[in-house]
DNA sequence: TTGAAAGCGCTACCAA
DNA sequence: TTGGTAGCGCTTTCAA
C-alpha cells in the first residue's frame, strides 16, 4: 500500500481511504490512486483490513448438504440478499451431523464472522455455548426452535407434517404411510413425521405405516426402496407422504414398476417443492417450504442487526421470522 | 491470548505454539494451556494468524451455480479431499457469467487464498491477468483448456459431445437433434454441442436440429419446452441429446404427453450422470462426467502444489489431470 | 522447550 | 480532505 502511496504521491492513509467507498477522499486523488494501484497490480489485503477494523466481512453459514436443492436455494437467496453489502458467505456442510456442525462452527468462529447462520435448532451443548458466546448475531434457519439461541427464520416442521396429514385424511384416505429416515440425523424431517403422526392419531387412523427406514431416505433410490418395503408389508396402503420430493419420485417409480397407478391405486405426496414435483407425470403434490425466501429473509435479519444505527433500539431484540409454507395440490394425490 | 498466557502462567508465545499441532511444546504445558483457553472461552483469531504467517488457509473456488448437482458433487469431493489439511473452501457463484467471475476472483484475491479454483477455461482478459498474477496455484476445472492458466482438472467437452454423437449414429439414428442453450453463457455446454455437430457432419448427417434455444436449457421445464419446439419443427426427429439429464427428463415428459414412446418413437440422451437418469422410467442414457472425482483430484493438485517439500521439483510444473467420462447406455436410447 | 522483540498490512483515532 | 501515530492479535526469528 505504501508503494501505491509513493507512486501516487500521497500518504498510505489516503490510499486506504481512497480504496474504500465510504471514506472521505476527493474524486481526483481517488482516481490517481486507483491508477497507481492498477499499475502496480496492487490488491487490497482484507486479512489485514479485517484485523485492524475488526470487520472481516464474513457471514458464516452451515447447511447439512450441498447436494440438496432446498438448501442450495436458501444459499442463493442469502447470497443475493447480501450482494450489495460486501458481506461474503463462508459456507460449510455438516452432513446432517451436529458433531460435525460443532467442529465447523468452532473453525468458523476463528475467522471472526460478523454473523453466524446455522441450519436447524438442534445442536451439541458445546456448539450452543460457542454460538451464544460468539458476540455476533446468530440465526437458526429452517426451523423455529422453541428455545432459539437468538434469531430464527423458518417454519414449524411439525405443522408442515400436520398440514400434509390433514390434507390426505380430508381426501378420504385411511391407510396412510410416511416414508422417512433416521430420526436422529435430521431433526427437521423427524419433526414433520411427528406432526404427521399426531394428526393420524387424533383422527383415529393407524400409525403403523410410519418411519419405515432406519437409514436416511433422501434420494430417489432410497424412496423407491422404502416404497417397495412399505407396499410389501402393507399392501393396503392408500396414500404416502415422503420425506422429500426426490424420494416421492422414487416411490412413484417403484409403484409404476409394480403396475400400481398413481393416484388411482396409491396416492403419493412429497416435500420441498423440488422441480421434479412439477415436471413428473403425474405431477407430485408437495409442500413448498419457501427455501429461497428463508435465504433472503435471513439476509435481511443480518443486515438489520449489523446496521450501526440501531445500537440500542428494539431491532436488537431476537427476531423470529415465520416463513409461509404452501401445500401444492397436484395429480399424484388427486384422482379425477 | 495474553490472558490465556497469564492464567496458564506462561508467555503468549508458548500459548501460540501450544495451540498449533506442529509447534514444539511439551504435552503438560499444552494441556494446561488448553484448559486455560477453555475456561476463558478463548478462540484463536485466524485473521491475525493469517496476517502474521501469510497463510490464510483459504482455497477460493468459483462455480457457475450452487443449484447444480454436478458442481455440488465437485465441491463435495474437493471438501473431502481437503478435509485433513485445515484448508477452508471459500465458495462463490458466477451464475454462468464470466464478468461476475471476474468480480468474484478480485474479491477473493483480497482474502489472500493459498490456491484458486475456477470452473471452465474461459475468462475475461482482466480475470486471466488477476489469476496469473495471483502468486498462488490456479486450477481450472471441468475443462482442459488449450491454453490453461496453470493447472487443469477436467475432460474435453468437445470429445464428450463427439462420444454421444458417435454412439447415437452407431445406433442407426439419422435425424438427430441436440437440445442446448445459449452458447455464450456456458462454454462447456457449447463445446459439447460443437463436438456433437462435428460428428454429425463427418458422418454425413444433417445438423439442422441443433442448438434449438437461445436461452439456457438446464432444467426440466426448459428441456420440455425445447423438445416441444424441436418436434413441432422437425417431427421426423429420431434421437436427441440434451444439455443435461434434467433437460433430458423434461424432454422425455414432453414426449410422454404427446404420446411419443421413448425410445421406440424417439430416443433421448442426457448428460451429467444425475440421479434422475438412473431412476426415471425409462432410465436415461447419459454421459457421466466424473464430477465428484474432479473435486478429489483438484484437492490432490492443491495439496501437492502447497507441499513445501517440493519447492523446485517437477511437481511445480503445471498439471493437466484428465478425468475419465463414461457413457452409460440405458433404455432411453436402446430399443429392445 | 520457552521467551522477547519485531512486524505482518491495514485502519481507528486524533490533529491539521 | 489529508497525514501521523498507534495498534489490531498473532507468528516469525533469534536467543536462551
Amino acid at each position: 500500500m505504501s508503494d501505491v502511496a509513493k507512486l501516487a504521491g500521497v500518504s498510505p492513509m489516503t490510499v486506504s481511504r481512497a480504496l474504500r467507498p465510504n471514506a472521505s477522499a476527493s474524486e481526483s486523488t481517488r482516481k490517481k490512486i486507483r491508477e497507481a494501484a492498477d499499475q502496480l497490480g496492487y490488491v487490497l489485503d482484507s486479512t489485514a483490513a479485517g484485523l485492524s477494523s475488526r470487520k472481516t466481512g464474513f457471514v458464516a453459514v452451515t447447511i447439512p448438504s450441498i447436494n440438496n436443492a432446498n438448501f442450495a436455494n436458501t444459499i442463493r437467496g442469502l447470497n443475493e440478499g447480501l450482494q450489495d453489502s460486501g458481506l461474503q458467505v463462508l459456507l460449510g456442510f455438516t452432513d446432517y451431523n451436529i458433531k460435525e456442525e460443532e467442529r465447523l462452527v468452532e473453525a468458523f468462529l476463528r475467522r471472526r464472522p460478523e454473523a453466524i447462520v446455522v441450519t436447524g435448532g438442534v445442536h451439541t451443548e458445546r456448539c450452543r455455548r460457542y454460538l451464544a458466546a460468539s458476540g455476533v448475531p446468530v440465526i437458526e434457519i429452517w426451523d423455529l426452535p422453541s428455545s432459539p439461541i437468538e434469531h430464527s427464520v423458518g417454519f414449524s416442521n411439525v405443522k408442515a407434517g400436520r398440514a400434509m396429514a390433514n390434507y390426505l385424511v380430508d381426501k378420504g384416505y385411511k391407510n396412510i404411510g410416511f416414508i422417512g429416515g433416521n430420526t436422529k440425523q435430521d431433526a427437521r424431517g423427524s419433526d414433520r413425521c411427528e406432526g404427521f403422526a399426531e394428526v393420524l392419531e387424533e383422527r383415529g387412523l393407524s400409525t403403523e405405516r410410519l418411519r419405515i427406514s432406519e437409514e436416511p431416505v433422501r434420494n430417489m433410490a432410497q424412496g423407491a426402496a422404502a416404497m417397495d418395503y412399505l407396499i410389501d408389508k402393507h399392501p393396503d396402503t392408500q396414500a404416502v407422504m415422503c420425506a422429500s420430493d426426490l424420494s416421492a419420485f422414487g416411490a412413484m417409480m417403484s409403484c409404476q414398476r409394480r403396475g400400481l397407478k398413481v393416484p388411482e391405486d396409491i396416492a403419493i405426496a412429497g416435500f420441498g417443492g423440488y422441480d421434479i414435483s412439477a415436471n413428473a407425470i403425474p405431477q407430485i403434490t408437495t409442500l413448498e417450504a419457501g427455501d429461497y425466501q428463508i435465504g433472503t429473509e435471513t439476509a435481511k435479519v443480518i443486515l438489520s442487526q449489523l446496521a450501526d444505527d440501531n445500537d440500542e433500539t428494539e431491532e436488537r431484540a431476537p427476531q423470529r421470522i415465520k416463513i409461509a409454507t404452501q401445500l401444492l395440490e397436484r395429480e399424484s394425490t388427486s384422482p379425477k
